[in-house]
DNA sequence: GTGTGTGCAAAAGGTTTGCAAGAAA
DNA sequence: TTTCTTGCAAACCTTTTGCACACAC
C-alpha cells in the first residue's frame, strides 16, 4: 500500500500542487497491484462509485493529461470513441478483447522483438506499439 | 485509370445500389496509384474542393462504413480524436508521423514476423497492427 | 411501386474551454 | 497576496439518428 506522503513528494517533484483531487486519483491509479487500464469516464465512476467522493470531469480530464505529460500515464493507440490510459509506462502491448472491449497487458517478452527494417528520412521512432484484437473462437464474427 | 463501370459492378456484386454519391467516393478513393490515408472530413473535403461537389456528412459516413463492412476500407487503430481509414486493405502496418498527423504505409516485409507468445484462453486473434510513431529528429520540428 | 439511399438538422457522446470561486504556497 | 486549481456550464467536434424526399430497379 502506498503512501499519501509518496505521493505528495510524486506530484510536488513534478510542480504539481498535491491538491486533496490529484491525491485521490493518485490513490485510485497507483495504488495497486495489476496495471490500471482504463478511460476518463472509468476513472470518474469509480471515484464516484468506490469512493463515494465526487471529482469534476475537467478536474479529471486536466489531471490525466498532467500525468500523462509527466509520464506517469500512457495513452493506449487504439481506435475507439474514447481514450484509453495506461498505469504501465513500461515498454509493453496490448491485446484488445474486441467482445469486452477490455485491454491486456502484453508483456515486452512476450512479443520478439520488432525490427523495422523501413527509414523515414529526417524522423526517428518515438515508440513502435503492437495491438492484437482478439475474440471470442467459437462466435460469429467476421 | 480505373473505369465507372468497375465502380458499378463492385457496388453491384456486394449488394449496394450504384448511386451518383458512391461512385464519386469510390473516384475519390480507388482511382488512384497510391493507397489513401483519410479521416471523413479529409474526404469530405476532398470532394467538395477538388470534385466541386457535395456529398452530405450522413451519406459519407453511411457509404464508409458500409465500404469498410465489406472490405474496400480498413479502419486504423490509432489513438486520435477522429477514426482514419486506409484504401490498402492488405496485412500491413503503419508509421504515424507526430509533427504532421499523417499516416505512412510499412510494408508486411519492413516489418519482420511478429511471433506472440502470450495465449489468451478461448480467444482467437483477429488481427495484429503494429503503430510506429515518428517525428522530426531535430529538436524543431518542420 | 417498392425498397434503398440521400440529406438536412437535431442529437449524442467525449473532450475542451472560459471564467469565477476556492485552495495552496 | 499571488498563483495555481477546481468545477460548472457552455462550447466544440466527430459521429449517429430520425425522417421526409428522391432515386434505383
Amino acid at each position: 500500500m502506498k503512501k499519501n506522503a509518496e505521493f505528495v513528494e510524486k506530484l510536488r517533484s513534478s510542480g504539481l500542487r498535491p491538491t486533496k483531487q490529484r491525491l485521490k486519483i493518485c490513490e485510485v491509479l497507483f495504488d495497486r497491484e495489476k496495471t490500471f487500464h482504463f478511460t476518463v469516464n472509468d476513472l470518474a465512476k469509480n471515484i464516484s462509485d468506490h469512493q463515494n467522493e465526487k471529482i469534476s470531469l475537467a478536474t479529471i480530464y486536466n489531471t490525466i493529461h498532467a500525468f500523462k505529460d509527466k509520464g506517469y500515464l500512457k495513452e493506449i493507440s487504439i481506435n475507439s470513441d474514447k481514450s484509453y490510459f495506461d498505469t504501465n509506462t513500461t515498454n509493453h502491448h496490448h491485446f484488445f478483447d474486441e467482445d469486452t472491449n477490455q485491454l491486456i497487458d502484453c508483456d515486452h517478452n512476450d512479443i520478439e522483438e520488432i525490427n523495422i527494417k523501413k527509414n523515414i528520412t529526417g524522423k526517428k521512432i518515438n515508440s513502435v506499439e503492437v495491438l492484437v484484437k482478439i475474440a471470442s473462437d467459437n462466435q460469429n464474427q467476421n
